[in-house]
RNA sequence: GCGGGAAUAGCUCAGUUGGUAGAGCAUAACCUUGCCAAGGUUAGGGUCGAGAGUUCGAGUCUCUUUUCCCGCUCCA
C-alpha cells in the first residue's frame, strides 16, 4: 500500500473510531457514497457552517441570508441548464473501455455526412457550372445520397431522443456503422441514461404525480428569490445573498470518503454586481475567501488557486480553491463569475422581469453575479486532514511513544474544553462540575474522570479538544486550576473565577477573522 | 463503468488440509495509582458483510450481491 493511501485510511478510520463520520445505513450493509455525521462530527460541521455564516452575513452589511427549499419547480432546472447537462445517454466501447455520449457520437456522424454531402455538391456544381444559389445546386445538396442518409438518421435520432429510447439509439449507432475513435471497433455496450439529478414524485396518487427533482445545487434558490430579497431588504447593488444547505447528485462513481457524496452540503454566496464591474468583484471575493481559509489555519501550500481549463456555459471566469488532500490537490471551493446567465434564463422562462433598477444610474439592468461556492463536507474533510498528526513524544518513564492528535483550529474543534478532577474523591468531581456548569453556556465542554490524567489528555488530543482543565486538591484551597494546551502540552495555572474571560479571549472571532 | 484488492467484537488483527469463535486495545463495574495513556479483579459485546450452493459439517471451497480501498475513466 502506498503511504499516501495509508495516511488517508488512518484519517478515515480515526473519524469513525471517534464518532466524527459513519457510513449511512451501515446496519444494512451501507448505502454507497452517503455518510452520517456522528456526535463530534456534527459539532465540528456546525462550527464550520457558523464560521462561514458569521464571516459572510454577520460581517458584511450588504450580504443577507436565505434558506430556500430543496424542492423547486421543475422549470428551474430547465432554465439553469441542468435538465440538459445532467441527462446524458452514455455508451461504452468494450475494447477501448472508453465512454462516450451516444448523442454526441451520432451528431458527429451527422456532421461528417453533411460535410461529405457539401463536398459532393461543390464538386458536381463545378462540373455542371451551377451557381451556389441555383435551384439545381440546392436540389442536389438536399437530394444526394449522403444528404438523404443524414436526413433519415436525423429523424430517427430525434425520435429516439424525444422518446428517451436508449435501445433505438444503440440500434442507430450500429446501423450507421459508427466505430470507437480509439479502438476502431463497434463492440458497444447498451446505451444507458445517466441522470445526475435525483428524481422524486410530487403528489401522493401515482397517476397524478409529476416528476420533481432534489436540487443539484443551492444556487438556483438564490436566483429565483433575487427580486424577493432585494425588494424586502431594500438592498442596493452591489449586494449578496448567502445560503447553506443540502444538494443532491446521483454520481456515477463516488469515492474518496466524504469528498464526493450523493448528498452533500453547500455554502454559497451569490454577489450581484453592476455589469462591467464583475472582474473587480471577482478578484475581491477570491482574495477574501483565501484569507478566510488562511485565518482558519490553511496556510502555506495547503491551499492553492486553480483556473478552470474550460469554462462552464454560464461563466466568464472561474477558479477553484484547492486543498492539498492526501490524494492530491482537489477542489474545495469554487469562485465563479456567472455573468447574467442565470437571471436572464429565469427571466426568459418565467416571463417575469428580473431586472434591477439602479437609482444612481437611473437605469435598469440584469445584474452580473459573482459566486463563491464551497462544499461544507469537503471543508470538513480538509480540516481533518490538515489537523491529523502522529507525534513522537517522550513518556514520563523516558521511553518514546506516538501521540495521535488532531491539531484543529480552536474555533473549528468540536469540543473546546474538557474538565477533569485529578482524582475522583475529596470533592474534586463536584468542583469540576461547577466549572462545567459555568462554562457550558459559552462553549461545548466535556467531563472525564476515568483513568490516569495523562491518559485523559491523550483521549482529548485524539478528538482535537484544544484545552483541558484539571482540578486538584490545591484548587480547593487556592481556587486555581491547571489549563493544559493541546499542541504544546504546556500548562498554566488560572483562577476559576477568571476562566470564562480566559476562554472568551481565546475564542474571540476578531483574533482570526478580524482582518475581513 | 472496467480492472485489481479487501470485509471476522467499537478499533487493529489471528484463525492450520473444511470440524464448538480468538487475542490485544477499547467499553462498563469495583479496587489501586495520581499532571502527560495502556496496574489488578470481573463483566458485556460476533447469526465471521448479505444471499445461495457443494458437504455429515463452511469464517475457510464455488457462485451471486453489497460496501470500502487502489488504478483507469468520469466530473459545472
Amino acid at each position: 500500500m502506498n503511504p499516501i493511501a495509508d495516511v488517508f485510511q488512518k484519517i478515515t478510520a480515526h473519524t469513525k473510531e471517534h464518532g466524527f463520520v459513519f457510513q449511512s445505513s451501515e446496519l444494512y450493509d451501507g448505502l454507497g457514497a452517503v455518510y452520517d455525521y456522528g456526535p463530534l462530527g456534527v459539532l465540528m460541521k456546525n462550527n464550520l457552517r457558523e464560521l462561514w455564516w458569521q464571516s459572510m452575513v454577520r460581517m458584511h452589511e450588504n450580504i443577507v441570508g436565505l434558506d430556500a427549499a430543496i424542492l423547486m419547480h421543475p422549470s428551474v432546472w430547465k432554465a439553469s441548464g441542468h435538465v440538459d447537462a445532467f441527462n446524458d445517454p452514455l455508451i461504452d466501447n468494450k475494447d477501448s473501455k472508453k465512454r462516450y455520449r451516444a448523442d454526441v457520437l451520432i451528431e458527429e456522424y451527422l456532421d461528417k455526412l453533411d460535410q461529405k454531402s457539401k463536398k459532393e455538391t461543390v464538386k458536381r456544381a463545378a462540373k455542371e457550372g451551377w451557381d451556389e444559389y441555383s435551384d439545381e445546386y440546392q436540389r442536389f445538396l438536399k437530394g444526394n445520397r449522403d444528404a438523404k442518409k443524414a436526413a433519415e438518421v436525423q429523424e430517427k435520432f430525434q425520435q429516439a431522443m424525444g422518446a428517451n429510447d436508449m435501445a433505438a439509439l444503440k440500434d442507430l449507432i450500429l446501423e450507421c456503422g459508427i466505430n470507437c475513435p480509439e479502438s476502431g471497433t463497434a463492440n458497444w455496450t447498451d446505451v444507458r441514461q445517466f441522470n445526475l439529478m435525483f428524481k422524486a414524485q410530487l403528489g401522493a396518487v401515482a397517476e397524478e404525480a409529476s416528476d420533481i427533482y432534489l436540487r443539484p445545487e443551492t444556487a438556483q434558490g438564490i436566483f429565483v428569490n433575487f427580486l424577493n430579497v432585494q425588494k424586502t431588504t431594500r438592498m442596493k447593488i452591489p449586494f449578496g445573498i448567502a445560503q447553506t444547505g443540502k444538494a443532491f447528485r446521483n454520481e456515477i462513481i463516488a469515492r474518496q470518503f466524504i469528498f464526493r457524496m450523493r448528498e452533500f452540503e453547500q455554502m454559497e454566496m451569490q454577489f450581484f454586481v453592476k455589469p462591467g464591474t464583475q472582474k473587480e468583484w471577482y478578484q475581491t471575493w477570491k482574495s477574501n475567501r483565501i484569507q478566510w481559509h488562511q485565518a482558519l489555519g490553511f496556510t502555506g501550500d495547503s491551499i492553492r488557486m486553480h483556473a478552470h481549463d474550460k469554462l462552464a456555459h454560464y461563466a466568464d471566469a472561474a477558479e477553484d480553491i484547492q486543498f492539498h488532500y492526501p490524494f492530491g490537490y482537489k477542489e474545495m471551493e469554487g469562485i465563479h463569475s456567472r455573468t447574467d446567465f442565470d437571471l436572464k434564463q429565469h427571466q426568459e422562462l418565467s416571463g417575469r422581469k428580473l431586472a434591477y433598477f439602479d437609482p444612481e444610474e437611473n437605469a435598469s439592468y440584469i445584474p452580473y453575479v459573482i459566486e463563491t461556492s464551497i462544499g461544507l463536507d469537503r471543508l470538513f474533510l480538509a480540516h481533518l486532514c490538515k489537523a491529523y498528526d502522529e507525534e513522537t513524544v517522550t513518556t514520563g518513564s523516558g521511553g518514546e511513544e506516538i501521540r495521535t492528535v488532531l491539531r484543529l483550529h480552536p474555533l473549528v474543534a468540536p469540543v473546546k474544553v474538557a474538565v477533569f478532577p485529578l482524582v475522583k474523591k475529596d470533592g474534586l468531581p463536584e468542583l469540576a462540575r461547577t466549572i462545567i456548569d459555568d462554562l457550558k453556556f459559552d462553549m461545548q465542554v466535556t467531563y472525564d474522570e476515568k483513568d490516569a490524567v495523562g491518559r485523559r489528555y491523550r483521549r482529548q488530543d485524539a478528538k482535537g479538544t484544544p484545552w483541558c482543565i484539571t482540578v486538584d486538591n490545591e484548587s480547593l484551597e487556592d481556587g486555581q486550576v491547571t489549563i493544559r494546551e493541546r499542541d504544546s502540552m504546556q500548562q498554566e495555572r488560572v483562577s476559576i473565577s477568571a476562566l470564562r474571560g480566559w476562554f472568551k479571549e481565546k475564542l474571540d472571532l476578531r483574533h482570526y477573522l478580524g482582518s475581513q
